[in-house]
DNA sequence: TCCGAACGGTCTCCAATATAGACCAGGTCT
DNA sequence: AGACCTGGTCTATATTGGAGACCGTTCGGA
């Protein structure tokens, strides 16, 4: 199956049937080309393994993530504030995935004003600890990328 | 200044604005309330590190990296095959970041048909290197979260 | 000789997604 | 009494991404 035969049947498997061919795939394997005996491949447009790639690496549950190894459980409001420019839908829709797929505790009392708190679980503190290098390496790197992007800019734009 | 603020605030730094004001933060560590004394917080909605952290961290650019440590330079319809999904679209435009940034050199040779190769410069070899432990990770968990995510929506659903 | 495929994109349309802000009930504080 | 807080949901609108057509040149196969 060519590449782009995968990405016409991915377009194909639309949402709701998506995640079923991810369990399916899961179990038996059967994940196209890319995938055999088992092996999952995060390059493979209809592996399991992507979806859940593509659904992990999203930019605010990264965030979120990482704010909840570094400072600790976390209120909701506490979140909100701690990531900055999340918004609240964003947040909401983020930490259900997160909790949906066993990377985070959602524990709610009974209380008013409601208190939720939002810990790691043990999965979600392993992908913590791998992507904290990256954000400090960003922050390590940016000026170096700034400098390398004004340097493209200046170039193309003289062309 | 609340995160309130700094997101508002973040909104009128419309894009034609964001990159100057990148550039200028870098310089003077001035990120609001987040970054100080120079130093970056990808946390901080205005921090250029964060608008840095958020370009790179897309699915396809981080995929493509991946791809360049995993296979050495390739060409656009090689990254296009390998990278299972991308849209021409996507590949190029992330492509152009990736190589703005100083991560990717492209390299056009003046033949027919046309033959571009693209190559990992050391600043993206350091970022592969970080992306790779959570490709593998997520293919060695995708088992385990599909597991948790399964239960979760059998407990929600009986609700 | 003609047609299809390949290359590396760009462009346009439209579907999908994310942002911004209003809204909700109950409690606390000024 | 009014403002603020909590943790969200909902809606309108702006933004983004996918799909496919299109471009010129060359090469190979029918």
């Amino acid at each position: 199956m060519t590449t782009q035969e995968q990405t016409r049947a991915g377009s194909e498997a639309a949402q709701g049937v998506a995640q079923e061919a991810m369990e399916a795939a899961v179990t038996d394997g059967a994940c196209g080309d890319a995938c055999v005996e088992q092996a999952l491949d995060i390059f493979a447009q209809l592996c399991p393994s992507r979806a859940m790639f593509a659904e992990l690496v999203d930019k605010w549950s990264m965030l979120i993530l990482m704010s909840l190894a570094a400072c600790g459980p976390q209120r909701f409001s506490e979140l909100q504030r701690g990531v900055g420019g999340v918004s609240r839908k964003m947040l909401t829709q983020s930490l259900r995935t997160l909790e949906r797929d066993g990377l985070v505790r959602r524990t709610v009392y009974p209380e008013t004003p409601p208190r939720v708190v939002y810990e790691l679980l043990p999965l979600g503190g392993e992908l913590a600890a791998l992507l904290e290098p990256i954000g400090r390496w960003t922050e390590r790197r940016t000026g170096q990328m700034v400098a390398a992007r004004d340097e493209f800019d200046r170039v193309h734009d003289e062309a």
